[in-house]
RNA sequence: GUGGCUGUAGCUCAGUUGGUUAGAGCACCUGGUUGUGGUCCAGGGGGUCGGGGGUUCGAAUCCCCUCAGCCACCCCA
């Protein structure tokens, strides 16, 4: 082949593109039964909208060009920033709270390996311009909506649940400095991910003090709330924890409990996230996270709108396929391809009806074919078969045979009934 | 961006110590079983053995480069 797909990126033929159809679909309805929007925003943008958000170095990880103007544009990575200009620009004219969510392409110039690509897609759901963890929680409730909408049960995946303020008060406690904090929560976010001997090498390399660890990991290893209140060096953090009880008992009261768990060792990568903070997992899969979100109440000032609370989670479609795969949740239905009807000629010469019962059948909205060729109702019916169709219409010059594939019963029906009301039978 | 493994028809693979026109199953197409099916039978299309270069009388088979996939790092918005 002289040509081919480029790395990274997948090429959709109809037996995929059922599948990420069907995520899709998925995605889109659970969005809307919770109350959300559809929103979208161009491929490109300015270079500068994202190195707003995430510093100069993301510009190598994406994909940047110059257009013939000579703007510095990029595809976009996420649509988050995409999201804080479009509400930056309309803030105060939009009812809040704004409950928004999108489905967009992206692309990332990352290496590609399992559960990672150049070009796929991410479900992104947000809330914004409501403070409280009444937000958090209803992002968490559809994050859950959906993996129960697709087949996945507590035993499969879990929500765990973290906070930013609690780990930074934690890190304070320790001992460690404003200017440590960063670099302590990035080795925190690597904690759940290497081995001990490889954690301490790690903190070695930041600067902490096995003393300032063990003080660390005590909070971190902390599953139950009330735990969290008795440590005397969190008095200060007691809104965080306050904020958390209040999240579960929300979440709790919309039947999202059974997914979720605390889980303080959850902090996230990138250094943005202001609040609660979660990363969904597949049980006893060494998968990167499914999902991940949190609260960002700052950004919208980063892409210099004004300070408006935000909090929402992304899913990317890459991992979530392995994941429904590996535990068997994708529909069998998926395999094959689906049709209503297929119309086979019963006799000679009658082409011309086998076009109007086929014609009256779309027309009544059944998915309908019929073959090209002119040949025997054997064969056509082999072709009925394979192209997955429920029933056929075996038209004669006075009738229409209507059967099912799957029971093999037959119907007959005179032509004009059929073609008046093909619905009927 | 760094390192390791892999690469023969659309898919799963076979191909003997380098030796004549590179094979099988499935899939696809055509025809037959004479016109109500998922079976069966026959035939066919399709590969410059990922691509390029080298060693050799001769390479799918050995060497180098490159591309792509997978895995581990980096990163993870």
């Amino acid at each position: 082949m002289k040509f081919q797909s480029v790395k990274g990126t997948r090429d959709f033929y109809p037996e995929m593109m059922r599948v990420r159809n069907w995520i899709a679909d998925a995605w889109r309805r659970v969005s809307l039964r919770n109350g959300f929007e559809e929103y979208d925003a161009p491929i490109f943008e300015y270079l500068d909208l994202f190195t707003a958000k995430s510093g100069p170095e993301i510009a190598e990880q994406l994909f940047s060009f110059t257009d013939r103007g000579g703007r510095n544009l990029a595809i976009r990575p996420e649509i988050t920033p995409s999201l804080a200009r479009m509400v930056a620009a309309k803030v105060n004219s939009l009812p809040r709270p704004i409950k928004w969510f999108s489905v967009p392409r992206l692309c990332r110039a990352e290496r590609p390996q399992r559960g990672r690509l150049r070009e796929f897609f991410q479900w992104n759901v947000d809330v914004i311009g409501e403070p409280s963890v009444l937000a958090d929680a209803e992002c968490i409730f559809v994050l859950v909506d959906f993996l129960r909408e697709v087949g996945l049960t507590p035993d499969d995946v879990q929500v765990r649940i973290g906070s930013r303020p609690l780990a930074v008060a934690a890190i304070t406690a320790a001992g460690i400095g404003e200017t440590g904090i960063d670099s302590a929560l990035a080795v925190l976010d690597k904690r759940p991910k290497v081995d001990d001997g490889q954690f301490e090498k790690l903190c070695e390399g930041a600067g902490l003090s096995s003393q300032q660890i063990e003080c660390i990991c005590e909070f971190q290893d902390v599953e139950d709330l009330a735990e969290l209140k008795k440590i005397p060096s969190l008095e200060k953090a007691a809104d965080g924890i306050d904020d958390l009880v209040q999240l579960f008992e929300y979440v709790e009261a919309m039947g999202a409990g059974d997914y979720c768990r605390i889980d303080l060792r959850v902090v996230r990568g990138l250094a943005y996230y202001t609040g609660i903070v979660y990363e969904v997992f597949g049980e006893g899969e060494s998968l990167r996270a499914v999902a991940g979100g949190g609260r960002y109440d700052r950004l919208l000032e980063v892409v210099g709108g004004p300070k408006v609370p935000a909090t929402g989670f992304g899913m990317g479609d890459v991992v979530l396929e392995i994941l429904l795969e590996e535990k068997g949740r994708l529909p069998a239905e998926l395999r094959s391809r689906a049709l209503d009807f297929f119309v086979i000629d019963g006799e000679d010469g009658i082409f011309e009806t086998v076009l109007r019962v086929s014609g009256a059948l779309r027309r009544a909205g059944f998915e309908a074919d019929f073959s090209y060729k002119r040949q025997g109702v054997g064969k056509q019916l082999k072709t009925a078969n394979r192209l997955g169709a429920a029933k056929v219409a075996i038209v004669r010059a006075d009738g229409v045979s209507v059967k099912d594939l799957s029971s093999g019963k037959q119907v007959e029906r005179t032509l004009e009934a059929f073609l008046a009301d093909p619905r009927g039978l």
